[in-house]
Order: C-alpha cells, then sequence, then structure tokens
DNA sequence: CACAAACTGTTAGTACACAAACTAATTTGC
DNA sequence: GCAAATTAGTTTGTGTACTAACAGTTTGTG
C-alpha cells in the first residue's frame, strides 16, 4: 500500500489511495507527455531546416545512402520503421524519384531499393541541416548536459 | 569553415566539406531518431498497461477529469494538440460516452467539454496504471538517472 | 521430397499530427 | 458604432504509425 500524506483528504469517492493517485498524477510531469513535446519542438526544427523531406523520409534516404542498397522491409527494420509503414514511405520517395526499385531474381519477394543520383545529391546538399537540427534541438542543454542528455537517451531506446 | 580530419579521402563528390558531413552522419546517433525509437517503447509500454485508451485520449480525459471542464480548443492548448487533432480525439471520447459536449450560450463558438460520471470513473481506475507506464519507461535508468533525465527534458520542451 | 514455418510485400482500418482554407461568432480599436 | 482583427470550430489533404489479415515465395526439417 501507498503512503498518504496526512493532508490528503478523502472526499465522495470510496478508496483512498485511488483518491492519492489521482491526486498527485501530474500529466505535464509524465515522461510521455513531455517527450511528446519536446518531439513536436524537434519536428518543427526539422522543417525549418529541411522542408524537403519529413524525419522518417529523410531517415530512409540516409540509411539507403550509407548501405548502398536493401529490400524494403530491411530498410524499414534498420530504421525501426514497420513493414506497413515503411511502404508508404519509399512509395512516396519511389514518386519523387529519390530511391528505385527493382525486384531481387534470387527472391522473388523482396524488393531491392537504391537511392537515384538524384537522391544521393539531395542526401549530400542535406546532411548538413541534419546534423543542424541535432545541434538546435539539444540547443537549451550545455555541452555537459547534452553528453549526459544523449546518454541516458539511448539507455531508453 | 569547418576543419577536416587528415584521413578524409575525398572521391567524386564536388565538395569536401559536404563529404566529411555525410561521413560522420549517423543516423542511430541523432537526437530525433532516438526519440523517436524510445518513444515507440513507450507507446507499446501504454497500450499494454492501458489498452482502453490511447496516450492521446487518456490525456485529454486526465486533463477534463482535473480541471472539471474545458472548452474543446481550450483543452487542445493545455495538452498541446492542435484544433485540428483535439476535433477527432474528442469526437472518438465523445463517442465512447467518456465526455460530454454543450454550447456554451455565451459564446456560441464554443463547445463545453465535460468527463462524463463513467468518463470520471474510468480515470480514476485508470490512473494507477498511467503512473506505472511512466516508472516503467524510466525502468533502464536509476532513480538519481531518472531525476537527471527528467530534468534535461524538460529543458527541451 | 513434402510440407509446415517463416518471410516479403500489400491492403484495410484506426488514430494521431499538422498545414491550409473556410465559416461563424466575438472582440478590438478607432 | 462599426470595420478589422481575432478566435472557435470544421474540413480537406498529406504523412506517419501500428494492427490484423492475406497471398506468394522461400526455407528448414522430418
Amino acid at each position: 500500500m501507498k503512503k498518504m500524506p496526512l493532508s490528503v483528504i478523502v472526499t465522495d469517492h470510496h478508496d483512498a489511495d485511488t483518491m492519492a493517485a489521482v491526486a498527485d498524477y501530474q500529466l505535464e510531469d509524465q515522461v510521455g507527455f513531455i517527450m511528446r513535446c519536446v518531439n513536436q519542438r524537434h519536428l518543427s526544427i526539422f522543417s525549418r531546416l529541411i522542408p524537403e523531406l519529413t524525419p522518417t523520409q529523410f531517415s530512409a534516404l540516409a540509411k539507403l545512402c550509407a548501405t548502398g542498397q536493401a529490400s524494403q522491409n530491411e530498410l524499414g527494420r534498420m530504421i525501426a520503421i514497420d513493414a506497413a509503414t515503411i511502404k508508404g514511405v519509399v512509395d512516396r520517395l519511389k514518386h519523387r524519384g529519390l530511391i528505385s526499385s527493382e525486384s531481387q531474381p534470387s527472391d522473388l519477394r523482396r524488393l531491392i531499393l537504391k537511392p537515384t543520383e538524384e537522391g544521393r545529391i539531395l542526401f549530400h546538399q542535406i546532411s548538413a541541416a541534419a546534423r543542424q537540427v541535432s545541434e538546435d534541438t539539444l540547443k537549451p542543454l550545455s555541452e555537459k548536459e547534452k553528453h549526459v542528455f544523449m546518454k541516458l537517451l539511448d539507455k531508453l531506446r
């Protein structure tokens, strides 16, 4: 049982513990809530510095440029996007001519994706801005705090 | 201009700086990317412990239970959800009988939202689990680390 | 070799999330 | 007192994000 502060006033609710739980539940102190807010800020920084692509699209293109090629699901796995979602992302990148796809003869289920020349060029143009996005997002922190934050954030992955 | 490591090998790309930028851009080290992953984990914890509501729906209901009532846009502002999005959230909560709405006579533009009795009951039933969600999300950290993380996260809001 | 299990990509359905454009109601500023 | 600006809510369109179900393909194992 939870220890109750003496100041708790039990009103018309049955369970005193429940009351206490409700009383000190502060939405704006919860990790999930703050993370959503931080993410909002991050997304707004991203779209300001990189209006050409969404973060997800950039992730996919960046990973494909880094690896040279990958199958669709493989790409999704590498950047933590499930099969249903990566399809839409790939479709949009393909539609814009940033990546190409061809089926792999040795495994007819697979679609081999590669960045096009245009995709590579765009990625190179954008990558400096992408670093700036991370920098701006962490701007409120000192150098030491940034390091600590990233270390802890990584532990929560 | 950025200082270049001597080891950088310039290939077929025009700008040496761009090459360096690309070379040390590691997607999996970027704040935004890791936050997305941490958020995925958080969402999975949330939906396991609180299958009745989405985090957004819970935020709306919790805030409405805390304040007693609010107009639709007002509610959205309190939990950092824009007008277009809060509409859908409110519609779904209303459809499930967890909140009610009536237009405010003194300002016909406004919809006054209130939690129903059923909504309050559900919130009270869930709020302990909601605290557990935060706890589980931060589980990989020590008590001290949790405190530091939350402090830094809050600075990035 | 046969066949169940696993994998690849697709589709449908639900739910955020935000921009932009719009209507109606209210406030303000002169 | 009234036009202009602001605000509340709605709609449309785009883009994640995940679940569940499905078809075709490949593979591991008996």
